[in-house]
DNA sequence: ATGGTTCGAGGGAGCGCTCCCTGACTTGGA
DNA sequence: TCCAAGTCAGGGAGCGCTCCCTCGAACCAT
């Protein structure tokens, strides 16, 4: 059960470990005939290089931390973000070559674990999903001297993309207005949480544009916490039209509750949803959303990851948002 | 921007590096008072210490590969299961001081781009997540003599934890029949899969015995297979009064297209899902369904895998079935 | 033919840590 | 008092790889 080191081939195919090194490494270099007994004598020894060694002596890990933010508290609490995202990420992470090491950030523990292992040198970055507005890890992690990036604003600001939250809650309430609705409520995020906070700034500011008064219930992002605010805002105002939820499964929970109100959707009272889930698709009514391509939104966080080992810019990238309208509104 | 190593912890600290790595790595025979000091220098420095040369020496990783199948294929194509089975994973695995590495297997490519990471010994485990009964990875992976399990059976078989697919299944059909169902028919998961095979089986299996007629339509366990699987269910038989769904994002869309067909859900047909997701409290009516405990068989593997490090069993664990009685059924 | 270049292979010093082994010192028993 | 046994700190040889440096060979121009 002893693997083969980079030593055993170079004895096997009778040359130095130099030359065994540059053929593994690709360098240019190496003459073809040695090229040709080294790579012989690497397939019939299966030698694969030893990680830690290579990480020893390069000091890079080739590694990337993925540090998502657990439940209770964060966007992601929710399935569909989560998996869309960590998939994605990991997807373009591999496809370049990256490792991705998956960390979970919820308690205080395990922020302290994140430092510890970025301290550790098993990364080369980080890549953060949307932590908390207040959260003490972009800023610890900074300080660590490697790159970081991002997937949503942070507080401390670390390199990030973001979609428009403002604009699309822009969207979302105009087209509430647009349709004759009156009163307006929305069901926000958690709001220690930047993308809450423009979601919601977002709503009162086309409120307050347009005379309107803001009937405002404050969730978590979970399906249960939509529930919980369409029944606390039905009782603030039973006389509500229209309700904007910061994002679909908050909606799908207030849809629910509406339905058990006896309130028909969308006459009676109009629901638009932020993010687009493929959820969106399957509710009854289908929900009338923001499509926030979280794919891409991935895609784009990975790709300034990989720019900034390039020496590429650190510039924040702002995707644009737009209204799905079905049938919810 | 030096981090620094032990030898300076060593010096500073006016002692051996053997007696710094025995602080650090918590022997016991160290005198009090060195210690004291060595923490002391430990602190003042900020030492963290190299992983990959601790790696390299121990010849341990501390990391343990959590390797999912990616869509189109494989169960976890759905979110529900995969933010829960990973989200679970992770956090057992770091409280048992595992680091995860995240890989993603759907191509030829990325499988054997999986063994090859496992090769370069960079992880000291695999946990496999419900591969394809025919997929290639288990059995090269086993052959790396590291510890591996897999959440769902797999073909060639490692040690695994799978939940009474067949029992449940059992379960879903004999209820539906007890309600006087007559016409019942089945949407399957993809068949390459043992899991989808098993919730045939056990569908096949109580409709023989009670000697009732099969109707059965495939479908790759997403939303959008459920509502073409339905779809094509009615086509071939309009009179059918219930249908058994392999999971419940199927079920999900099978509703869909029911409600679209203007059949009323249970009143014309009943239907049953697998899994019980989130989602399923959700639907309008509420799914009836078969409760698989996602997150305990995520966490039970985990144990299978962490007990294998220290010599445990490798005896399969199956977890019990349970039928949730809800509206739609 | 000779000196100057270029090119590519080999040698070997680390990378930072662990862990075995040695040896100084202490302790207890005869 | 002396020796055997037991503690515990220090020394140093690896772990497997990279990469700088040296050096020989080949090649060109003079």
């Amino acid at each position: 059960m002893n693997r083969p080191t980079l030593e055993a081939v170079a004895a096997r195919a009778g040359v130095s470990k130099s030359s065994v090194s540059r053929v593994i490494n690709g360098a240019t270099t190496v003459a073809p005939s040695i090229r040709e007994v080294v790579l012989r004598a690497v397939r019939e020894l299966g030698y694969v290089p030893h990680a830690a060694a290579r990480n020893l002596a390069t000091r890079r890990t080739n590694a990337v931390a993925l540090v998502v933010s657990d439940p209770p508290k964060g966007l992601v609490s929710d399935d569909p973000m989560f998996s869309a995202v960590v998939r994605q990420a990991s997807r373009k992470l591999e496809a370049a070559g990256k490792q991705v090491v998956l960390m979970l950030a919820g308690s205080e523990d395990s922020r302290a674990r994140v430092a510890r292992y970025v301290a550790a040198g098993h990364v080369d970055g980080v890549m953060l999903v949307s932590m908390h507005g207040a959260d003490s890890l972009p800023a610890s992690l900074a300080r660590k001297g490697i790159p970081i990036v991002s997937l949503g604003r942070t507080n401390p600001a670390v390199p990030y993309v973001d979609n428009d939250n403002l604009g699309g809650a822009d969207l979302a309430v105009r087209h509430l207005l647009r349709q004759g609705r009156r009163r307006v409520a929305t069901i926000t995020g958690p709001l220690d949480m930047i993308a809450s906070q423009e979601r919601l700034t977002g709503y009162t500011g086309v409120l307050r544009e347009t005379g309107h008064r803001s009937i405002v219930a404050i969730g978590d992002f979970t399906r249960v916490s939509g529930a919980d605010a369409m029944r606390q805002l039905l009782q603030d105002d039973p006389g509500l039209d229209a309700v904007f939820a910061a994002n679909d499964l908050m909606a799908v929970g207030a849809l629910r509750t509406l339905r058990e109100a006896g309130r028909r959707v969308p006459d009676d009272v109009a629901v638009v949803g932020f993010d687009d889930i493929e959820a969106a698709l399957y509710t009854t009514p289908p929900l009338t959303t923001v499509h926030s391509p979280m794919a891409d939104w991935a895609g784009a966080t990975v790709d300034l990851l990989l720019g900034l080992f390039e020496g590429g810019t650190d510039e924040p990238v702002l995707l644009p948002a737009e209204l799905v309208v079905r049938e919810s509104a």
